[in-house]
DNA sequence: AACGAGACCTGGCAGC
DNA sequence: TGCTGCCAGGTCTCGT
């Protein structure tokens, strides 16, 4: 579930909570990436929500004593409920609010995490070592030509690299090369600043498309089902091919490859991505 | 400094 | 039907 898009999404539809006071806060099970902090409690309750923000996949909740992080990790969900429900079993976290309504995190897979960052979190251990927004104005061609000057890696495996630039997950570092016309198994310092260039401009293009598509995903994405935004979207490359065959390239026709690169899948179309200037 | 592999977990699905 | 193995949207840590 969780790309950058989803994890915005996500924060739009838990503004209804601000300006909400906590009543409670259950710990069914702490044991997520690390640990949840058992005085979270005694830290929330009686503190009221003032904001949400994001930096990369972190939802940032700000109360009045500090900043809780969230992040969804690979599985992770988190619904509003409008009253409390019985819990499913891997509903791990509940914040409770005293007009009734539930913060919820479910995630089976428990790569997620809930964290107390202070009044400081920019100087969180988890925040602090990010790269910049890749919809900010100082992710920029030269910043990333700069970047990856001295880096032999894969650029695929480079743009993945939240030290680099955040939000860009493997869905979206698949769709923004094929965008930009490069291959995947290029080295990061081969890439010329032309072509930086290209790959800042489709990173944004991609994330904003999608972002828009999460957004209009909204209604459906707190239902009882818990829609994912990605139904309606189509991907040029992602998830268009197995080890034996891919799909037509929507551009060319030709059929999409599948490789496997740090562990994760990559796909590519092997003729609009050519492998130039290795 | 940079890189690759391993680690953390559960659920779903293909193949036998 | 049931078992085994592999795959999945993330990202930190460790050994080289």
């Amino acid at each position: 579930m969780p790309e950058l898009p989803e994890v915005e999404t996500t924060r739009l539809g838990l503004v209804p909570l601000i300006d909400k006071t906590v009543a409670s806060v259950i710990i069914r099970n702490a044991s997520l990436r690390w640990p949840i902090p058992q005085n979270l409690p005694e830290l929330l309750q009686g503190k009221t929500l003032r904001a949400l923000s994001r930096r990369a996949k972190y939802i940032l909740a700000h109360f009045d004593n500090g900043v809780l992080l969230l992040h969804l990790g690979m599985s992770g969900r988190i619904c509003l409920l409008e009253q409390n429900e019985a819990p499913q079993k891997h509903d791990h976290f509940d914040i409770v609010f005293v007009n009734g309504q539930v913060l919820r995190l479910r995630d089976p897979r428990r790569f997620g995490a809930v964290l107390w960052a202070g009044d400081n979190p920019q100087e969180h251990m988890l925040l602090k070592v990010l790269g910049p927004e890749p919809l900010e104005q100082d992710f920029t061609a030269d910043y990333l030509y700069r970047n990856i000057r001295t880096r032999s890696v894969a650029i695929k495996i480079a743009v993945m690299d939240s030290h680099l630039v955040v939000g860009v997950g493997n869905i979206y570092a698949s769709e923004s090369l094929f965008r930009a016309r490069i291959h995947p198994e290029r080295p990061a310092k081969s890439l010329s600043k032309a072509e930086c260039a290209r790959l800042v401009t489709e990173i944004k293009s991609t994330l904003s498309d999608a972002l828009a598509a999460g957004g209009s995903s909204l209604r459906d994405f707190f239902g009882a089902d818990g829609n994912p935004g990605y139904f309606q979207q189509q991907y040029f490359v992602y998830g268009r091919a197995n080890d034996k065959a891919g799909e037509p390239c929507r551009v060319c026709g030709a059929p999409i490859k599948m490789i496997r690169q740090g562990q994760r899948s990559t796909f590519y179309c092997g003729s609009c991505q050519g492998l130039r200037r290795v």
